[in-house]
Formats: structure tokens, C-alpha cells, sequence
DNA sequence: TAGCGAAATGTTTTT
DNA sequence: CATTTCGCTA
């Protein structure tokens, strides 16, 4: 985030929040308890640093840190937000020593300590393990399979778009049928079935042991709406913080209810004009409504002024907004003056566009800004494609945000599985999964095993008395002994992540012709694990927060290596660039034409270009292929389809742009030849990543 | 019933 | 196009 006003060591840590902040960070600090508070904090708007600096106030008048309650978006933004606060802290107490915050973390995180903890209290065996989307995926199409809607005359959904319904219906809180009509109308005609679906799902969960992500929240809000244990709960904190406001959902708002009806103590930060996650039931309504959502009324101040981008910048961005149907109105303004306007690049293709930022991304290393200061941000992960084939052709490293995760990777799958079945017998979808591994062993096996299991009073025993068809006894003799080494209560963590890799190794080999590079990475995870304290944090942990880059071809940049960085708009979310690049600004990519059925869906995506404007200081580039490519479904095939320029940018917006057209990059390069020096050196840098 | 080869099928964003 | 699902054979 912005760093609005960094302070400067100086007797008022404060001298630095301008009014707007100041008030927020002194919102009834020495009053007997703190009314709500609602501050909309626009783009840039030293959001980060007044939330950090309201914390440090907070504990400086005499607030416990263990009872302040500080949900983020990711677990980046809270370790942000605790180091920054340390720091404030720091300089008011004169000491170094770190504010910490034990209570920081997103809602799912936080959701699973509280049901550890709280597990004896609502029947939950405290063993539970958290299924991650892939998991719930295929639970629920086992459910779906069970229940016999696979063969339907009229095929029945997918097992993901089912729990994609499911997801929302328990995400908004809305009745399966109002869900159906307004986000699955092709899926309105099974009702019925999905409800049973749904029950039967709920039920194996239960059964099982396990918790999806929605129920980490589902529980929680289900605990503070108990007339006995929700006032509990509230009592544990006296202060709660909520960043990112506005990608908040119904579900989550309950919860702060539940623990807070009053509203005392609580505090959230988010800008309407950013909310980019109603995908995942976020509802934009949560900010707008907040100042009455309590007993008594919120405050409301609002920070409007931007510490981030250029003036042009942000004249472009507020253009773009204004549009917009409903928000809590607001202009964003500076003291950056800058006579460079953004640039709208109209290209012929896509591969002229690869190369035309390739070309610019150069062009400004060589004018000083680091290629770690320059992003290309698009809407989907497979925008980049042409772009990554692009860099990886002229050894510019990159790392890419969003999109494909570590962990969907089939070979840590298995590993995470082994582990889970261990830290709990009961789940299925884990079991099923490492009892196949086993040469020998199928679907059916693998059930009687699970069987057997489930029944059994000491799974360990269980699996050592199994008898599997004769072929496999060798590798079974070895699991077992594996299994019953990880049940044990003496061992001690990572030594199990140990004795999974060995086991798990000469499988690896046996089943893929690239073990190499997978074995990579399950070192990789084991490196990982050796960070966290417990088999169960470790678990509980990677599922909720998966590392999230990948960089693929270019090489694993080393850590102080300069990189460009390659990112999905959602994923870009309270980061900064000095330079930004906005690949297929057309209609058909943002918005995408996936999401044009309903006005809140285009108002969405017009607030997701929004965000993207906004993440630049200095130089943002909306780039216009003419032309892109279309993996398109089979009717038609693959195929080049004209493009027009976004419909979020009018022609009566187009004075704010300089544009510029491109017909041919070749020509281009030939005008501006790429100097040489600039080519050699990355080279030279990438290959020396690799000594 | 395991495991392989053939056919269909569908594509956003993420905790 | 690449993944998942289906159906067949050993």
C-alpha cells in the first residue's frame, strides 16, 4: 500500500497523517468504549498506513495487542500491517521491539483457530482437516455420483459448478432458489436435487470430519449468533479491525454482528469503488449499509486523497469510475503534478502486443526503473500467455501472480494427502487418494480400506490388518509401516514430512516420466514445512494460504534478482507499480464476456479496470489489441475475433489518453532500436541464475 | 476391479 | 487443447 506519509522520525509519530487520517487514527481513542467506524480510503489513499498507525494508537493508550482483532485480505497484508504498526510503535515507545499481534489474519484463518479452539464447545473432534477447493470439488462429486444424479436424462451440473451454488448460497445467505435465478439461471430446473445434493454433502463433511472454506466461516457466524457463546466470543477482543471492507459477504458481516452487535470497538477500511469479489458472494451492499448496521450509527470519514499516482493518472481512473451506478461518492485528487497522460496503445494483435510491452519494459529499465517496479496486469491468467512465451524468448525474468497454484500440482496433492490422512483417518477424499498411489490398488480397493478405517477404533491397526489383493503386499507392507510411524504420538514435526518424501519418492518415479522436477518441488515443500510448528498449523495453514507465485520457464529468480512481474487485476489488489501495463483493455476481456449478464456484473468488471488504473505512480499503459486469438468451444473452433476498445472508456473519456497506434512493432523497433546492452545483460543475468 | 485407451467437454477472478 | 470422464479388456 501507499506509503502516504511515511513518517520521519520525529517527537508526533503522527505529524505526518494528514486531517483526514489523523481523525481516523484518534477516532474516540480515551472515550469509555469506541462508536463504529466506517473510513473509505480511496485508491492510494493511505489506507495501510492510517490502519497501522490506528493500531499503534490504540496500544499506545493502553490497549492489549492479544485482544485487538485485525482480519486482512491475505496473510501478507497482515505481516504488512503488524511490521508497520511495530514500527510506529516503536518510535512512540522508543523501542524496537515488534507489536505483535496474534489476532491477524484473514477471516479463514482466523475462523480455523477460533473452531480449534471452540471444538469441544459445538461437537467437533478438534482433528479436523480443511478440504481446499480441489478437495470439496471432489467430494462433492462423489456425493453427486452416490446419489445417482451422473446419469440423469438431462445432464445434471458439474461437480464444480455445484459447489460453486453451494458456495454462494452459504456465502450470501440467500435461499438456494434466489442463488439459482440470479447467478445459475441454466441451473434453476434442479432445484430440488441440488437440495438433496447439498444435504448429502454436508453430511459427508460431518461424517468425515473435514471443513471446507465456506464452513470455516459458516461456523464461526454460527458461534457468534449463539445467544451464550457469541457474547464470548465478543468478550475475547475489544477492538476489531477489517481491512478490505467492501470484498466482504453477508456471512462475514454476520459474524462481526454476532460478535459486536453494538458495534463497539469496530473499525473497517474499504473503497466501494474497489470492491472486485462479489464472485465470491462479496457483496458491495456490506460498506454501503455498514453505517447503519448497528445499534447506533457508525462514523464516516472518508480519504480522499491520493499519495500514489499522477494527477493524469488519476483524472483517467476517476473518469472511469464516475460511470459507476452506486457508490460512496468521491473524487480522488494530488499534489503530483505530471504532464504525461496514459497512454491507450491501439496494436494489431496480441503478439505485437507481447512484443510492444516487451519493447517498453526494456525501454524504461533502461530509463531507470527496475523491472520489479513495472507489472503487466490482465484479467485472466491466460491473457499472458503470449506475453510469458514473449519474455521467456528474450530472458526476461518474470514471476507471475494468480492463476495456477503450487498446490494444485498433482504430486504435492498426494504428499498434503499422505498427511492428512494421518492428522485425520476419517477423511475420504485424502484416504481415497494415497491408497491409490499403491500399484495395485483402485477405486474399490481403496473404499474397502476406507471402510475399514472408518469402523475401526485404531485407524493405524486397521490399516496394518487390511488385506489388499496378493500383487501389492510389498508396497502395502511398506505404507503400513509408514502410516503407523505418522500416528504416533512421539514424533515429532517436520520428521514426518521426512518419512513421507522417502516413501513417496520411488512412486514419484515409478508414475512420471519428470520425477526430477516434481521431486523439486516436494523438497520445496518440505523446506516449506520445516517452518511451522505442528503437523496440524502446517496443514491448516498451506490450504489457507497457499505460496501464491509461480515462475515458470524464465528460472527461479533468486530473491534479490530484478524481475517483472506478471499478475491477474484480482490478484494486483493493494500493490503499487511505477509502471503499469493493462494487457486486452477490449470488450470481451475486461469486461469479460463471461460476465456481461447482469448490470452488477459490468458494473463489477468496471470497477476491476478501476483497480487497475489505480495501481500505477507514474506511468499506465491501457493496451487495445485489435484482434486476439479465442480458444473458443468447439463449434467454431479457434479463431481471430475483432476486437473493440473497452466500453468503460468513452469516447468522451478518450481526452485523457494520449493514443498511440502501432501498426507493425518491426517498424516500431527499427525507429527505437533496443539497445544491446539492455538484451545482453538480462541474458547474461538469467543465465547466471542458474550458477 | 485395475488400468488403459478413446471420447467428450468446457473454459474468470480466489479464501 | 488438455483435462477429465467413460467404457472396455485383461
Amino acid at each position: 500500500m501507499p506509503d502516504a506519509a511515511a513518517p520521519t522520525a520525529t517527537s508526533d509519530p503522527f505529524a505526518s497523517l494528514n486531517p483526514a487520517q489523523r481523525a481516523a487514527v484518534e477516532h474516540d481513542i480515551g472515550a469509555a468504549a469506541a462508536r463504529p467506524l466506517l473510513v473509505v480510503a480511496g485508491a492510494g489513499s493511505g489506507k495501510t498506513n492510517t490502519l497501522a498507525h490506528r493500531v499503534a494508537r490504540l496500544i499506545q493508550s493502553g490497549a492489549d495487542p492479544q485482544r485487538i482483532l485485525l482480519l486482512t485480505f491475505s496473510r501478507r497484508a497482515a505481516g504488512e500491517m503488524t511490521q508497520r504498526a511495530g514500527g510506529v510503535l516503536g518510535r512512540i515507545m522508543g523501542t524496537s521491539a515488534q507489536a505483535s499481534l496474534p489476532w491477524a489474519g484473514t477471516f479463514h484463518s482466523i475462523g480455523a483457530r477460533l473452531l480449534r479452539e471452540y471444538a469441544g464447545r459445538i461437537g467437533l473432534a478438534d482433528s479436523f482437516t480443511i478440504h481446499d477447493r480441489g478437495d470439496s470439488e471432489d467430494l462433492m462429486g462423489l456425493v453427486r455420483h452416490e446419489i445417482g444424479l451422473g446419469q440423469t436424462a438431462k445432464r445434471f451440473p458439474l461437480k464444480g459448478t455445484c459447489l460453486s451454488i453451494y458456495s454462494r448460497v452459504v456465502n450470501t445467505r440467500a435461499p438456494l432458489g434466489d442463488v439459482l435465478q440470479s447467478a445459475f439461471p441454466w441451473c434453476g430446473e434442479w432445484e430440488a436435487q441440488l437440495k438433496t445434493l447439498f444435504g448429502a454433502y454436508v453430511d459427508a463433511k460431518q461424517e468425515q470430519n473435514v471443513l471446507d472454506y465456506d464452513d470455516l466461516l459458516l461456523f464461526w457466524a454460527e458461534m457468534a449468533a449463539d445467544a451464550e457463546l457469541g457474547p464470548e466470543l465478543g468478550a475475547l477482543f475489544d477492538h476489531v479491525l477489517v481491512d478490505e471492507y467492501q470484498d466482504t459477504n453477508r456471512l462475514q458481516a454476520a459474524i462481526i454482528n454476532g460478535m459486536k452487535p453494538d458495534g463497539r470497538g469496530v473499525m473497517v477500511v474499504g473503497d466501494d469503488a474497489q470492491s472486485i469479489y462479489s464472485f465470491r458472494g462479496a457483496t458491495v451492499r456490506n460498506i454501503l449499509d455498514f453505517p447503519q448496521q448497528f445499534s447506533q450509527p457508525a462514523e464516516v470519514i472518508t480519504l480522499d486523497r491520493n499519495y500514489r499516482s499522477t494527477q493524469p493518472i488519476l483524472d483517467a481512473s476517476n473518469a472511469v469510475i464516475a460511470a459507476s451506478v452506486e457508490r460512496h461518492a468521491k473524487d480522488l485528487w494530488t499534489d503530483k503534478v505530471s504532464t504525461i497522460k496514459p497512454q491507450l496503445v491501439l496494436i494489431p494483435d496480441e503478439a505485437e502486443q507481447a512484443r510492444w510491452v516487451c519493447n517498453r519494459v526494456l525501454e524504461q529499465r533502461e530509463a531507470g526503473i527496475k523491472l520489479k517496479s513495472q507489472a503487466v496486469l490482465f484479467r485472466t491468467a491466460s491473457h499472458s500467455a503470449a506475453l510469458e512465451l514473449e519474455l521467456v524468448r528474450r530472458n526476461i525474468p518474470f514471476v507471475k501472480f494468480g492463476g495456477l497454484k503450487f498446490l494444485e500440482a498433482s504430486h504435492i496433492k498426494d504428499v498434503l494427502a499422505v498427511l492428512r490422512f494421518a492428522q485425520n483417518p476419517g477423511g475420504r477424499m485424502a484416504g481415497f487418494r494415497v491408497a491409490q498411489l499403491i500399484p495395485g490398488i483402485g477405486p474399490a480397493t481403496a473404499g474397502r480400506l476406507l471402510d475399514a478405517v472408518g469402523t475401526a477404533a485404531e485407524p493405524a491397526l486397521a490399516v496394518q490388518q487390511f488385506e489388499p489383493p496378493a500383487r501389492c503386499a510389498g508396497d502395502w507392507r511398506q505404507f503400513a509401516d509408514l502410516y503407523r510411524t505418522l500416528r504416533e504420538p512421539g514424533l515429532r514435526w517436520p520428521a514426518d514430512i521426512e518419512l513421507v518424501k522417502n516413501w513417496y519418492l520411488p512412486h514419484l518415479e515409478r508414475m512420471h516420466d519428470d520425477a526430477q522436477v516434481r521431486a523439486t518441488d516436494v523438497e520445496q515443500l518440505a523446506q516449506l514445512a520445516s517452518g511451522y510448528g505442528t503437523r496440524e498449523s502446517f496443514l491448516a495453514e498451506i490450504t489457507l494460504d497457499p505460496p501464491e507465485a509461480t515462475s515458470d520457464r524464465s528460472g527461479p529468480p533468486l530473491l534479490d534478482e530484478d524481475y517483472l512481474i506478471l499478475s491477474t487485476i484480482h490478484s494486483s489488489k493493494g500493490q503499487e507499480w511505477k509502471s503499469v501495463h493493462v494487457l486486452n483493455v477490449v470488450d470481451g476481456c475486461i469486461p469479460s464476456d463471461m460476465a456481461t449478464g447482469s448490470m452488477e456484473d459490468i458494473e463489477e468488471e468496471r470497477r476491476l479496470l478501476y483497480v487497475a488504473m489505480t495501481r500505477a505512480k507514474e506511468h499506465l499503459h491501457l493496451i487495445v489489441p485489435n484482434k486476439f486469438f479465442i480458444k473458443q468451444q468447439a463449434q467454431m473452433g479457434d479463431r481471430h475475433v475483432y476486437a473493440q476498445r473497452t466500453r468503460f472508456v468513452s469516447p468522451a473519456m478518450l481526452k485523457h489518453f494520449e493514443q498511440t497506434v502501432w501498426f507493425n512493432a518491426d517498424t516500431a523497433r527499427s525507429n527505437k532500436p533496443m539497445p544491446d546492452s539492455v538484451r545482453l545483460l538480462v541474458r547474461e543475468r538469467a543465465r547466471n541464475a542458474w550458477k
